[in-house]
DNA sequence: GCTTTATATGTGCAACTACACTCATAAGTC
DNA sequence: GACTTATGAGTGTAGTTGCACATATAAAGC
């Protein structure tokens, strides 16, 4: 293997995620921006409604995210009323996520600016964008 | 196109990618670790050695990241003597940056480390990691 | 040359990120 | 049931990220 730095550079599968993940989301914060939230935001309101009752654990998980940082992503959001959190009546340990009325029609009002950011960048990608997701999804 | 949120979760190409960013990132900073340095500052290090005497706005969006971050981040390589700046003869506004002696040393020695991580992570990859990258690098 | 515009960079601020540590509850062992 | 271990979650702290704004230099228009 070639360890010169612009090999390095070049073949870097971290620098390239890192560098497609901020350009990536840099664009669907800018699609988002005229409905207050981030991309970040509306990543957690997609997660939450997409597994209801699943617990602050499990959603990090599924966003491979560090459960603290979770943690106070949530906080904003709960203040705002778009999501709250109920008690498991199985185990008094665990906080599960649910989205409010709000935040469900918050959701529903943000989706159509998803959308035009998911559509430029599935345009952008030259292969089929199932095939970048597949591999996106790999990396963990 | 579906946009129930569970279809929203499973196809959206920004969770996908912060997802697995976050997830190499962590990866590689763990590979990192015994250096004392993070992904993020190897990066900058090979980018840097990579495109000798670039300035930074280059390496920033080389790194698809934006002018500002870089700034800071190069203030604790700077204290630390790993990287240096230098004047452009040709325009005062620029910055050059160049690697010192102490930062090569510490690319090199850093560079087994960061193969261990890279080549785990292309092991990960069922197709070959190069049609990885060659999506990653589409994201922009 | 002087004014206007463009470019390269730095700073204020606010939010995001995660490691280390702590606390509370559940599950397992005897 | 008491003790040990495992699990789910919150907080302290420190670093990362980037938008809005400000500054300095260069280039362009006249």
């Amino acid at each position: 293997m070639n360890t010169t730095p612009a090999a390095i550079a070049d073949s870097c599968l971290c620098l390239a995620v890192m560098r497609a993940a901020r350009r990536t989301a840099r664009r669907f914060d800018d699609a988002l921006r005229p409905m207050g939230i981030t991309s970040g935001q509306f990543s957690i309101l997609v997660a939450i409604a997409a597994s209801k009752g699943a617990s602050l654990g499990e959603i990090a998980d599924r966003m491979g995210m560090d459960r603290t940082t979770l943690t106070r992503n949530l906080k904003p959001l709960e203040t705002e009323g778009v999501i709250a959190t109920e008690a498991d009546p199985d185990d008094a340990r665990r906080r599960r996520l649910v989205l409010t009325q709000t935040g469900g029609a918050l959701l529903t009002l943000a989706t159509p600016h998803w959308q035009a950011a998911q559509k430029a960048t599935e345009a952008q990608l030259a292969g089929p964008a199932a095939g970048a997701r597949a591999i996106l999804t790999e990396m963990e």
